[in-house]
RNA sequence: GGGCGGAUAGCUCAGUUGGGAGAGCAUCGGCCUUACAAGCCGAGGGUCACAGGUUCAAGCCCUGUUCCGCCUACCA
């Protein structure tokens, strides 16, 4: 078997696993701690332990990849650090439905046994998604790969924790957090879905004390009520200015409640009163502390009603929800329920309804943080692209509130504060504490709440890299280049990198910030389990292989715009890889066992023009992978493979490769053919990079992998010494001359096997030495037996005619032509050209055009205006011609 | 309530400082031309959401309207 002789179409299940493993053997993925070469890196925002790849995964890998082998390729160092998330409340869900399945709690394993499990269920689990990003091809440095529970990063947040807390900047405190009775822990704000809820506003009659009547008040949640502690009104609001009751009683608790007077309530609203209840609601929470109200705690932790409930003690409080309104009713007070649509919260990790909850839980000052992250963006020091979403990150910046990072779970970094038995204060540190710093009691008790994912992940770029240590990593990669993620984790991690990376590295974390879309199915719906519309990315890969799949979400990652995703679209990039592949094998079937030295001299016209074209592509993809338009690169590279190198090249250059131009010819372009596929390679391998390896080891005189290649350089262009303007114009009048016959022959239906006569007339003396000079090319494109070149004169009998580029291109067609269709044909296309025409004479006949455009789009205009009227006129000639001769 | 984005060919979408409306897929017609039928050659198809405005000139800039997404928010 001939080494060049290779399979008829690309079967990606047969080499990507091998060059995968490849890469992995040669560590051609390591980054060196420290070299002369620019350092380039990203981490990865780590998936979680839990999870599968998706989509999501899979377009912000595979930019990533794509970011990643394109450096490498323009010589950088390139370190792109791996790793997973322990995703605290996520992965604790799945270990706790594990040990349900055995009929078993959390609590009844115990705290230590229970974190154990986890471990071990991490081992068994969580290298899934490793592998699934191996799968797509994922370039990160797997020697480095973190998690961020090791002992490393976990060390380094019990340090931010503790330089915090001693800024000031943690404290601890009873406030008004979300609560999730199901997951059974306090969430930060952000970790809160809101859903339009169609639900009902209740008015409730709050008689005042010793007096008739009361105040009505309105709520969407009355179980609230029975922990009220005040009514409020506004201090203007008029009907109330006179009241000579000062307090109400609380109906179904028989307390006696306050009513005070309070600018939040906003008089508009229903009877302009307002039931407070400062344990259960944030707003309340703050008139109660204005006011020195009581809070009373009346829904518990575990979503029944407390003792505090009175009689309804005990219950659920959706059912408490029903009683307390049947009770209500049954007492008269329940004066008006009205349908109201309001937003409703739910735990974002488990859906379950989530109550603001009184409880006393740790918090991060932010705004100090969250000042010196602005300034960052504000100042350039990070760029976030596209731009516009710098916006959003100054909105979400600048109305920051402060950080609930403690939770009630067990899988994650147990908060390392000690509470002193004897004392009763915090001792805050590093290292497990012998003594209270305050008593010197030796009876401390750890905090059982473990931290905020998020708080962990918010140091990934330096922890990632031995912070707190000094280490030459950080040395060589911090800040990083560049960060790929979307805009969904915006706020929840990118904006706490910020702050983290910032306060502690005294630098930002990164560069660049690039956010991307998120991927949705055909009809653009978010995919999602429920609805039943994910696709799986490695069903994707399995059918079409990773390179199609790839292609597909680079080509479709236009800025600012979602990707909808659906298998018929890779298919349509795998025809791409397919082609690729041919083109290649073509290729291979007219080259030796060695490399060619780059031809210099006795270049053909399409020799010069694929050259040409291949420095000019090489600038583009260059150009827009430096400003991420991932998009743009990939089109490029498509349109110039397929329909510049495959089409019109290739094809244009076989009777050289086959030697029917002489020895000289045929290894002219052959070598060309070298260089051109070899770059096409090289372009191509950050987006595609399984096949491109493959190939590239398929092509003579190449050596070890394509990754160690370098990404041809603009100085160094395969056009140098080439006229560019030389050989664009005359291959452009080659192929618009082929263009014209190969049109005619479809209109006029003639078989692609008959050879044609043509005759090209010009008036251009230029113009009609190229023809001359090209004519066996286009005989060749075309399809011709007899091509002449002349100046303008008598027609011949029965030809069809074009004209292009001010060439009239006369079709000879004896004995086949059908003077009827070529007359609709004439017709139809100056029907075309005086539409055209209309439009161009129109501008040139308004003054203000004339006077005030530019010199350069006016000549643009006349010039035009020309060309189409010679054209109109030579087509014209031909059609009163024919229509004559018809006539006789 | 605030903010952001979208509306361009049948479908999915490009369109980077305002100057002759594009691609892929789909459709129609012709081809097994020795790399590829997962292919080749050709063709048809658009009031650039609507209404105004600025300009010699608007898909692009400004104003307003409608529809559709998304993010954010402490009106009970």
């Amino acid at each position: 078997m001939h080494p060049n002789s290779i399979e008829k179409s690309y079967e990606p299940r047969h080499v990507e696993q091998r060059w995968y493993a490849f890469w992995e053997n040669e560590k051609l993925f390591s980054a060196a701690e420290k070299n002369e070469r620019p350092g380039y890196s990203i981490v990865i925002p780590p998936p979680n332990v839990t999870g599968v790849l998706h989509m999501g995964h899979a377009l912000n890998n595979t930019l990533q990849d794509i970011l990643c082998r394109y450096r490498r390729l323009c010589g950088d160092n390139v370190l792109w650090m791996p790793g997973t998330d322990h995703a605290g409340i996520a992965t604790q869900n799945v270990v706790e439905k594990k040990l349900a399945a055995e009929g078993k709690t959390r609590h009844e394993v115990g705290r230590e046994a229970f974190i154990d499990a986890v471990w071990k269920w991490r081992e068994e689990y969580g290298n899934a998604i490793i592998n699934q990003l191996k799968r797509l091809g994922a370039s990160c440095d797997w020697d480095r790969e973190r998690f961020t529970m090791d002992e490393g990063l976990s060390r380094a947040v019990r340090k931010v924790f503790v330089e915090l807390y001693r800024q000031g900047l943690i404290y601890r405190g009873l406030y008004i957090i979300n609560w999730c009775h199901r997951c059974f822990t306090a969430l930060a704000d952000l970790e809160v879905e809101h859903e339009e809820h169609q639900g009902n506003l209740y008015h409730i009659r709050y008689p005042y004390s010793g007096k008739d009547g009361g105040i009505v008040v309105a709520t969407t949640r009355p179980e609230t009520m029975l922990g009220d502690t005040a009514v409020a009104v506004h201090p203007d609001d008029e009907r109330y200015a006179d009241l000579e009751a000062d307090s109400v009683v609380l109906p179904l608790m028989d307390r006696i409640i306050p009513i005070i007077r309070d600018p939040y309530v906003d008089t508009s609203f229903g009877t302009g009163g307002l039931k407070v209840t400062p344990a259960h609601d944030p707003n309340d929470f703050e008139i109660g502390s204005r006011h020195n109200l009581p809070a009373v705690k009346v829904i518990g932790d575990d979503g029944r009603m407390t003792e505090e409930a009175g009689p309804f003690a005990g219950m659920d409080r959706l059912a408490c929800r029903q009683a307390v309104l049947k009770a209500l009713e049954e007492q008269g007070l329940l004066v008006r329920v009205e349908p109201h649509s309001h937003a409703v919260g739910h735990c974002y990790r488990c859906g379950e309804v989530v109550e603001p909850n009184l409880s006393r839980q740790w918090f991060v000052r932010t705004k100090p943080l969250a000042e010196k992250a602005i300034a960052a963006v504000r100042e350039g020091e990070t760029r976030i692209i596209p731009e516009n979403w710098s916006k959003t990150y100054y909105d979400w910046m600048e109305n920051i509130r402060d950080w609930c990072i403690s939770r009630q779970i067990w899988w994650g970094h147990q908060i390392p504060a000690w509470t002193c038995q004897a004392c009763g204060e915090l001792t805050v540190s590093e290292e497990t504490p012998q003594r209270c710093e305050h008593c010197g009691a030796q009876e401390l008790v750890q905090e059982t709440d473990v931290l905020d994912t998020w708080f962990s992940s918010a140091l990934w770029p330096f922890s990632t890299m031995g912070w707190p240590d000094r280490t030459p990593l950080l040395q060589t990669f911090y800040p990083t280049s560049c960060l790929v993620t979307g805009f969904d984790i915006l706020f929840f991690w990118v904006a706490r990198m910020m702050m983290m990376g910032i306060h502690f590295m005294g630098e930002v974390p990164f560069r660049d910030v690039y956010v991307h879309a998120l991927v949705r199915d055909e009809d653009g719906k978010k995919m999602s389990k429920s609805t039943g519309n994910v696709i799986d990315p490695l069903t994707v890969i399995e059918a079409y292989g990773t390179d199609s799949f790839r292609f597909t979400l680079a080509a479709f990652a236009a800025q600012g715009r979602d990707i909808k995703m659906s298998e018929k679209r890779v298919e349509g990039y795998r025809h791409f890889i397919n082609k690729l592949w041919n083109a290649a094998r073509f290729s291979f079937m007219h080259m030796g066992e060695d490399a060619p030295e780059a031809p210099r001299q006795g270049l053909s016209l399409p020799d010069r023009w694929i050259l040409t074209r291949l420095s000019a592509i090489n600038a583009e993809v260059a150009a827009a992978l430096d400003d991420y338009r991932f998009n743009e690169a990939a089109g490029t590279l498509y349109q110039f493979v397929w329909h510049e190198f495959c089409d019109w090249y290739l094809e244009a250059v076989k009777p050289d490769l086959y030697g029917k131009l002489g020895e000289e010819r045929k290894q002219t372009s052959r070598s060309v053919l070298w260089h051109t596929l070899h770059d096409i390679l090289v372009l191509l391998h950050p987006f595609v990079p399984f096949v491109t390896e493959e190939l590239w080891h398929h092509l003579p005189g190449t050596q070890g992998s394509i990754m160690q290649a370098a990404f041809p350089k603009p100085e160094q262009a395969r056009s140098a010494g080439i006229n560019r303007r030389e050989a664009e114009d005359a291959m452009a009048l080659v192929v618009s001359v082929v263009t014209a016959v190969r049109t005619i022959r479809g209109e006029m239906n003639v078989n692609p096997s008959v050879a044609l006569t043509i005759r090209l007339q010009t008036s251009d003396e230029e113009t009609g030495a190229v023809l001359r000079r090209h004519g066996d090319r286009i005989s060749h494109l075309a399809r011709l037996d007899s091509l002449t070149v002349e100046p303008p004169g008598p027609r011949p009998r029965s030809a069809a005619v074009s004209v292009v580029e001010g060439v009239t291109v006369l079709v000879l067609l004896e004995g086949v032509i059908d003077f009827d269709r070529e007359i609709q044909r004439l017709q139809k296309e100056i029907g075309k050209i005086d539409q055209e025409l209309s439009g161009v004479q129109r501008k040139l006949a308004n003054e203000g055009f004339l006077r005030k455009a530019p010199e350069k789009v006016v000549d643009g205009v006349r010039l035009r205006q020309e060309n189409l009227a010679e054209k109109r006129e030579k087509l014209n000639a031909n059609l009163e011609r024919i229509q004559a001769m018809d006539a006789v």
